[in-house]
DNA sequence: CTGAAAGCGCTTACAG
DNA sequence: CTGAAAGCGCTTACAG
């Protein structure tokens, strides 16, 4: 943090840039002064002649005019942006998340913005760093960061900077930052999941988590515990498997279980449908059908849920519209430390059919 | 496009903005003019004294400054900044694409700005002319566009009134639009694919390709039909099966190709990754493991290829290259029609060991 | 090496 | 309803 300020993001060598039709041409070419050109122009405004304002409209047009976003924005002071700062979009998760920013930031009249920050939490400092210099309405964070504390108290701080400016910052994912917050109802959604097989009559679930302690399969975990202690439903203690968060993960931990514990379970919950996917192969190799014997839920409804058979039953996290949901955080502000928290959306598929018990 | 130009886009209500540091508090904090201190904070700005240099430094970083990048686009012209267009960003193919234009954006010391186009060309023309207004350096269109001619006609001609302004234009995908492109080499890709397994000693495959006609499906049909003719390998006329591009589409596939033609394949090629899993899932339920007696590649990498066992031999488009070749197509202009295509990877795996022909 | 001045393309009070 | 003028925060010749 002690780099030049300031001084890091020059752009490269401008081409000439032949000149693209300005207001004073407009002016010129309708017969007005740029003053009016620009009234006519703001559909907003007031004290137009509609005379004046087709005429103006009209050379616009003729022109291919299309307003000078910079100048504009040096004028009233910020720019009709907002800021979204990703840890990695090839994330289906993070994917999902910001097309639902895209979205309702286009809807607003708000361009989108992006930068990467792969690199981890000191990478997103020096990127709120830079996008500061844009003067966006608002700067939208998603994805998990990682990192040192000391580095999470400069974010913190930058962020802060932010807002003094009149930045509006939002948090789209979990809530671990003191701004307003979308938050990803991932343990409300394991909770339902867990609730909505109760229902359907299964008792004795077996759990499948990843084998790492990231937050999200924490939280997912203690949904599901929860609710079924609240419920009283058993999950025994060799029920609850660690395995590598991919298919391959999935496919093993669930051979294990039906291995191991015949009879012991009537439904596997995976933290996520690629492990759920997994796991119902392993099923099928080991002479089973998947929903016929024992039940099968992943979490998630990202990818491929429909795409097997038996569809997965899942639970759809309705990401896009937390992604949306921050953006509208950040537009109606101040109001700090909001929470925002959707219903999550149980999808009941052919994998976990209702039990005759 | 017969809409009022240029009054679409003004910004909402915009808060009462507390003012931020400004180049002239840096200059008055340092005790310098305004010129001095621009020139100080510019790295390559060569007639600076070094003592003035590291006070203007230290004012702006005890200030918090940073530039108006609004400001200074308006007295250089253009603005630091890559516009990207993408029809939609939860596809991974986009979103590796995307990636890779990020990337290269930002070591170019420019910003990438985005804007979706999920709904068709006609939505692409209207976002090309918001972003004209932000007077990036670049447009980066990747994804197909689908739309009648006429859209792709006023398409054309909106970016062209874009370069005429000294913008310059670059595409991440398909060759199929009049300006420098970088290719996803997806025809290329299914004959160096074709030409491995020939070498690993198969000789006579079955394809399961996508039940529409993308453009995208026939690249790859055509690239495999072109390298196995060249090859002398058999395609039988049976042997080319249309399902829909899913899992299940390529399971049912698989099934059927099994089940009837027995004998008459030695490999499987499906024309995406999740096709191929689902082969795999096919072969398995038919008493057969995949690799050991007949063979099975995807295409594209992209997802799930290691997750399974054993590994699906597939091809690597390098798609985050493609987009930052893109980048610097667009950056190193002007150059009109330029193509640029890498060489795709073919990754082999255990599904297509060596055959002891 | 440094500063005063002009200018980039807008918007917005302020006077008519 | 309309226009002349000032100002937004920068950069860049132009003179020292």
């Amino acid at each position: 943090m002690t780099t030049d300020p300031a001084t890091d993001d020059r752009s490269p060598g401008a081409p000439d840039r032949p000149s693209a039709a300005t207001l004073r041409d407009v002016a010129e070419a309708a017969g007005v002064s740029k003053a009016s050109a620009s009234r006519a122009l703001d559909p907003a405004s007031q004290y137009v002649s509609s005379s004046m304002r087709a005429r103006v409209l009209d050379a616009a047009e003729r022109l291919g005019y299309r307003p000078n976003a910079s100048a504009r924005a040096t004028t009233t002071g910020a720019t009709a942006m907002v800021a979204v700062l990703v840890s990695d979009i090839r994330d289906p998760y993070n994917a999902e998340i910001v097309h639902g920013v895209i979205e309702q930031a286009g809807a607003s009249g708000l361009v989108a913005t992006f930068a990467g920050t792969d690199h981890g939490i000191d990478d997103e400092i020096r990127v709120v760093r830079m996008m500061r210099g844009l003067r966006p309405h608002a700067m939208i964070l998603t994805g998990t960061r990682s990192g040192s504390t000391v580095s999470r108290a400069s974010l913190e701080e930058e962020l802060a900077r932010y807002t003094q400016e009149g930045g509006r910052v939002a948090i789209a994912g979990d809530d671990e930052l003191p701004f307003d917050t979308a938050v990803v109802p991932r343990r409300r959604g394991a909770s339902a999941l867990v609730a909505e097989l109760f229902r359907l009559g299964y008792r004795t679930p077996a759990l499948i988590r990843p084998d790492h302690d990231a937050e999200a399969a924490r939280q997912w975990e203690d949904g599901v515990v929860e609710a079924a202690a609240r419920l009283g439903m058993r999950i025994g203690r060799g029920a609850v498997v660690r395995a590598p968060m991919t298919r391959d993960g999935g496919y093993d931990a669930a051979a294990g279980l039906v291995a191991e514990r015949p009879g012991r379970f009537d439904v596997v919950l995976a933290a996520t449908d690629a492990m759920a996917i997994g796991a119902m192969t392993a099923m099928r190799d080991a002479g089973l059908t998947p929903g016929a014997e024992i039940g099968v839920a992943g979490f998630d409804d990202a990818v491929g849920t429909e795409d097997v058979t038996p569809g997965l039953t899942s639970v759809d996290l309705a990401l896009a519209r937390v992604g949306a949901a921050a953006v509208e955080l950040a537009l109606t502000g101040p109001g700090d430390l909001r929470r925002i928290e959707f219903e999550p959306r149980v999808v009941v598929r052919g994998t976990t059919p209702a039990r005759s018990s």
